[in-house]
DNA sequence: CTTGTGACTGTAC
DNA sequence: AGTACAGCCACAA
């Protein structure tokens, strides 16, 4: 019972996209680190693959660390996910690209 | 065990 | 802004 199927890390990154707020984004890098591994931001893009297919993830807030869509731009996810994040208040540039130091998800933002 | 794949990231030019 | 490269991680075949 101690071990479990899936990976500790598989676990935490479906839990920490889980754990996105609305209105707020997190880029791969950040969710990799909360899962335990700063430098698997990769690792991370595989457990959305996986995990959007068999969870229901909020897959649209995470993108990557230049603040825009991960997506071939004019790809069908690309739009999707811009529309979802537009939906939750997100504004895009011109540049399809999003302001991080505003939206980006701080876990445990201490208030002033 | 080796290789290929993927929605990544930081640095350099 | 963009392109190129190397580094890093997990999983399936």
């Amino acid at each position: 019972m101690s071990k479990k199927n899936p990976s500790e890390f598989y676990i935490n990154v479906v839990n920490a996209v889980q754990a996105i707020p609305k209105g707020k984004v997190a880029t791969y890098g950040q969710v990799a680190r909360i899962a335990g591994k700063e430098h698997a931001a990769r690792a991370v893009s595989w457990v959305l693959h996986s995990s959007s297919k068999k969870h229901k993830l909020p897959w649209h807030r995470v993108i990557n660390s230049k603040g825009s869509i991960s997506f071939q731009k004019g790809s069908t996810y690309y739009s999707k996910q811009k529309r979802f994040l537009r939906q939750e208040g997100v504004e895009f540039d011109q540049y399809g690209k999003l302001d991080l130091l505003e939206y980006q998800w701080k876990k445990g933002l201490k208030l002033s």
